[in-house]
DNA sequence: ATTTATAGTGCAAACGTTTGCAATTTTCGG
DNA sequence: CCGAAAATTGCAAACGTTTGCACTATAAAT
């Protein structure tokens, strides 16, 4: 009764006395088929309306022309930049994107893993949680040769691809940089240490802290999830006493901007009496007045980076064994009126 | 040679000498098998790293447990936090996500419903690009009753479900809240008439200057993709020549930031000299100085819409002939700096 | 013990493609 | 016009599931 109306290949070839076989070559241009004939059948095609079923393709061949993309939250400024560089080089190459957020859940994370498997994504990209420190549950793409790329926050010890930015580079260049406009009492504001981002940040303030012969003082550094929530707690601590710190280096943008808010609402001025500076260069840093001192990631280059390294790793027609293999995208400070001040002669080493 | 590491039910089954079909059952907790056999079963299946192949059951089902999601871009505000929620209502469905853009495209409009299609989504959402005034390349889920939903950027005589914000009262309300702010010559700048916002919200502010009688100059409405570049051209086209306008309606919020920044730049002073509203409620209209008034979409509670309705529209055994139907995304005015002064008491209907 | 209902399991077809190999047709040199 | 090579086309199996129906045990009723 129900008229189906999906068409298949079995359709056009009784349309056209001709062998499903012959169908499926004209329909994908195999050589062996005569032009006359592909004319034909691609214009039935059109005629009928058909459209071909991926997932029946997709079984046979066991490809699904389909890449797994999995990140903390699609609605942040970076992974959102990242995620839509790689949607559109992905798409141009044939390719469709499932995008998943793991809302930085490590029980997601693994759902999602375990539902991109059984999709049978071609290949699969992540950006970690916060939290995770255990990657077994991608190990049936590497058991299984699914090309598997992380990027920003990567594993360790891992044997797979990994395009990620210089944390430590920027943790270093932005501690340096408040050194040299004066700051003395320099607080750091970072996310948890089981992420690599943080580590590396971490590492990098206090190598500019020694480089510069500047006490580290434990009571200077604070973690949690960098949110505007816990951003305003850790001010409350911050400026429960006396002396304030001259300067704050927070690991996300959220976190500088609501500093800065903090500050003006207790009537510290920024950045004559105290500097700030973020990290990623989210466009509110621009924009808020004082423009607050960032480091550009380039979202785009690392997106393109890793969809450049899935594209390759598909076409590798042999199954390779990966290493632990990582590419480095550089970071770039942007200094804004949030960290302005004489540029300070230093003790230390010459920079 | 190659070891195939893959386990599919017939391993499962001879495993254990079962027949595939009973293994199957047991795993789709099917009533018919007793719980000893489904124990048993799952107790393999997950010894032996058993992982359903989504694309062969899809094939024998014909349904793939994937929707599709056509945006225009996905790192733009609005979009990203619509698509972040209909992500995550629709994992915890089991559903997943093929996220794509037409980067305002109509040529990859059309190709990505083609694909979207092959690729046998179950259901489909999209936001069209501004230039979709034919939609018939959606023609085809319509005939084979696939659910359809749009949002925001929607067709008018077209059956499907749409959900959309409410464009004309956005326009009115911001025109209207100018107007009492004092403005009398007021500037609209908008994006192409293709799109329905725009058409809604030029309409607004039609109205709005009616009902208080205040003329309608064509000169005073701009047209154009609201893009930062743009705006600037724009800018420099109304301020060449006096009188200046004492009010400016941006159709987005990076028009108006890109205006606020123009004023400053010609010492034009915000909102003593000029007036700016702009629309959507980026996260950078709150943080700019002066903040600028702009209007709420809601975008998490459409984003919940456009999932309650592809979840309902699934759940359906039997399809139903969809008629256009509308439902409608309140808006809120969010009165910030850029807008404020003396609330003029103004002719024309009372409020 | 015999019949009847019930619960549990198995058989085999079907979903729409692709592809190795076999079969057929065409082309063409001699 | 013959035969062989080259160019086309067709056959049938395979991909991993699900499911209608048939079948076999087991339990219950007589």
């Amino acid at each position: 009764m129900s008229k189906r109306t999906e068409k298949t290949i079995v359709d056009i070839a009784e349309e056209l006395n001709l062998s499903v076989s012959t169908v499926s070559r004209a329909l994908n241009d195999h050589p062996n088929i005569s032009a006359k004939t592909k004319e034909k059948v691609k214009k039935m095609a059109r005629k009928m309306g058909y459209r071909p079923n991926t997932m029946a393709a997709g079984l046979r061949n066991n490809k699904s022309k389909t890449i797994g993309l999995v990140v903390p939250r699609i609605s942040m400024f970076f992974p959102a930049t990242i995620s839509t560089v790689i949607q559109n080089k992905l798409q141009e190459h044939g390719y469709n994107l499932l995008i998943c957020q793991s809302n930085d859940s490590y029980e997601q994370e693994i759902a999602l893993a375990d539902t991109l498997y059984s999709a049978r994504v071609d290949a699969l990209a992540v950006s970690t949680t916060l939290y995770t420190t255990d990657f077994s549950h991608f190990d049936v793409f590497i058991e299984n040769n699914i090309p598997l790329v992380f990027f920003d926050r990567v594993p360790k010890d891992y044997n797979v691809k990994v395009i990620k930015g210089d944390d430590y580079l920027g943790g270093l260049t932005v501690t340096k940089h408040l050194i040299e406009r004066g700051c003395k009492d320099i607080v750091h504001i970072s996310g948890p240490l089981t992420c690599n981002l943080y580590i590396e940040r971490v590492a990098g303030y206090k190598s500019a802290l020694q480089q510069h012969k500047i006490p580290f003082k434990k009571s200077r550094i604070f973690y949690h999830e960098l949110t505007r929530e816990n951003a305003l707690q850790t001010c409350e601590k911050i400026f429960a006493q006396q002396p304030y710190p001259d300067g704050i280096f927070a690991a996300n943008d959220t976190t500088a901007i609501t500093i800065l808010e903090y500050c003006r609402k207790i009537k510290l001025r920024v950045p004559e009496d105290i500097k700030i500076a973020g990290y990623s260069n989210d466009p509110r840093t621009e924009i808020i007045t004082p423009s607050i001192t960032s480091v550009d990631q380039y979202p785009a280059l690392m997106g393109e980076k890793v969809a450049a390294a899935l594209l390759e790793l598909l076409q590798q027609s042999k199954p390779v064994q990966q290493k632990y293999n990582e590419e480095i995208i550089p970071i770039k400070l942007i200094a804004r009126a949030s960290t302005e001040g004489p540029v300070v002669k230093v003790r230390g080493k010459k920079k």
